[in-house]
DNA sequence: ATGAAAGCGCTAACAC
DNA sequence: GTGTTAGCGCTTTCAT
């Protein structure tokens, strides 16, 4: 183990210690062309006893090629997004691809400088949570001249490549279900982030949803910040001295959801028969809370996946189809009466 | 907007459209040198019209400086890390450093493949989870020529810097306070998982120092896969059923903890008076449940920061302690008594 | 099966 | 304040 300059080893050393030419050296080490065994032996054994990590700057300015996606979320604490992540490093393992995580906090500002970041490593594709991009950032994605995927959402026009679910279609099928199930007055409880467009999306096709069958939200609140549970518990509790003849709660999340169920049980009121729940993103993790809350899948792992598979498609030159819609089905749990 | 052919645009297109030669365009991008007023109101007018995107490939091997820093870590889906690397995050952002992150599963040799993947790309440091790594990668991080943080555990030799607390330290502060509390019929349930090095640690210091009070433990129990919450209620469930006589439980983390509370308290069991809990971790989510579980903060954000600032006053040149043992505080919370 | 030469797109170092 | 030159450490291409 040598270098104790503060040098990085090259290609250079290797070849000076195994008195092989460099680009033998470098044949040997990407396991392209024909080596001879024996020659590929001294390369190797030279190359471990240095302790030679291949400097991928140089070799992916020389080949113009860079194994990287890049896969631009909002947040990692939220969740749904390392599930994501999930599905997007299950499919890029099985190819030379590797995923890079940029992260934007849902500010669009944030977003086109990571993006900028990001392109400026000229990876082989991009992978962005949503639709809504500022025009720089759209531009860049159209510029790139790589395969693009924006994922999470289909509820608007792809700059190349979309899948996920519609948030809108969401929000109007779990109206219909509380509908159907006989609840007609209904609160809304959610997060307090205007840019989160796929909650206002299910927001707005609820809303819509309802309206159509001639039903209003009766009272709706807003958090932001602090932990969900207690936030769902708190904003629960708050709403119902507000407004004690609500009969159905809707949660934009699972786990303020969960907080309000807690909370609802601790009362002794009865779910779903005096006060119905749903939430949305059916995360795993609240198994084993008392009650199974309703509510629907987004079909994370799955997107990831999807969106892993169209960005190595393209990659490899092949043609694959650029839109795809998932279809998350309602899990009506114990606390939403099903019909 | 232009680049309609399948190339990405150079320094030289910018200085071609701008008329300006392509050093004095460097400049300008990068905000070094004196370039008078004019020419850079020029230049960067004809960066946005192209929409250019700087090749770093190209500028890291020219400058042999890479602003990136690597982070390794084991998992994403583990809560714990995203804050982390939140910590991490929250210090790069005020340099011109970017973390970029690597995930292990938990497996020696994917670190091993992670670690020398992320070398390859010449970041400026690296920030790793733990201190056990494989001879390979120990050799790859003492060779790599930069700073190293290894962090979340300070249990052991670091290669070069080390941020985090003492897990055998944690888990015999909590043994000592379950014995202060008067509990003698301990049981333990953890995950099964022989290569989380932290976990096995506080195992390890909490029997030892029972084991000091002449206790032992009086059943134990593992799990692995699935929701920790519903593991946490069915683990709790079977081990009472086989050792009815147990007065405490120490979980290995929040989540079953806060399973086997909701049991519990469903069982109509006295907490903290006939059973006393506890977990590890602190994890925010899990207030809003009914009780405050009792745990130890890892320190994870504060951990991220340090470790972030570390690397950066290496990169910067500056000398800076390279061992730093932060020192969680029990929180006794609803579930064990306070004495 | 192996080697030599050219160059990827940028920046350091040095002119002017 | 601006331009010129010479690489950075690899891979591509072509020769042998």
């Amino acid at each position: 183990m040598a270098n104790d300059e503060n040098r990085s080893l090259t290609l250079r050393d290797v070849s000076e210690a195994s008195g092989v030419s460099e680009m033998t050296v470098s044949r040997v080490l990407r396991n392209r062309g024909d080596v001879s065994a024996a020659t590929r032996e001294r390369v190797l054994k030279a190359a471990k006893e240095l302790g030679y990590v291949p400097n991928k700057i140089a070799g992916a300015l020389a080949s113009q090629r860079v194994n990287l996606v890049a896969v631009i979320i909002p947040s990692l604490s939220n969740m749904v997004f390392p599930e994501v992540l999930g599905g997007i490093s299950e499919v890029l393992e099985t190819t030379d691809l590797q995923p890079v995580v940029g992260v934007t906090d849902y500010l669009p500002e944030k977003e086109e400088k990571v993006l900028y970041e990001m392109l400026s490593w000229r990876p082989s594709g991009v992978i962005i949570a949503g639709l809504e991009h500022t025009d720089a950032a759209k531009a860049m994605l159209r510029n790139a001249g790589i395969p693009v995927v924006e994922i999470m959402d289909v509820d608007g026009k792809p700059v190349d490549a979309m899948v996920g679910i519609s948030h809108r279609r969401a929000g109007r099928e779990m109206a219909k279900a509380i509908l159907k199930a006989g609840y007609t007055n209904i609160g809304f409880l959610g997060t307090k982030m205007p840019l989160d467009h796929r909650a206002r999306k299910r927001f707005e096709g609820f809303t819509e949803a309802l309206a159509k069958s001639g039903v209003e939200i009766m009272d709706q609140e807003f958090y932001s910040g602090g932990s969900a549970l207690l936030k769902g518990r708190e904003m629960t509790q708050a709403m119902l001295e507000r407004t004690p003849e609500l009969d159905f709660l809707y949660f934009s999340n699972d786990m303020i959801g969960a907080g309000g169920m807690l909370y609802l049980l601790e009362q002794g009121i009865d779910i779903p028969g005096q006060i119905g729940l749903a939430g949305f993103n059916g995360v795993e993790l609240l198994q084993g809370l008392p009650r199974k809350l309703a509510s629907m899948d987004a079909c994370r792992r799955e997107s990831g996946r999807h969106a892993a598979q169209i960005i190595a498609a393209r990659v490899a030159g092949e043609d694959i189809e650029s839109v795809v819609e998932l279809t998350p089905k309602i899990a009506f749990g114990d606390t939403l009466k099903r019909r």
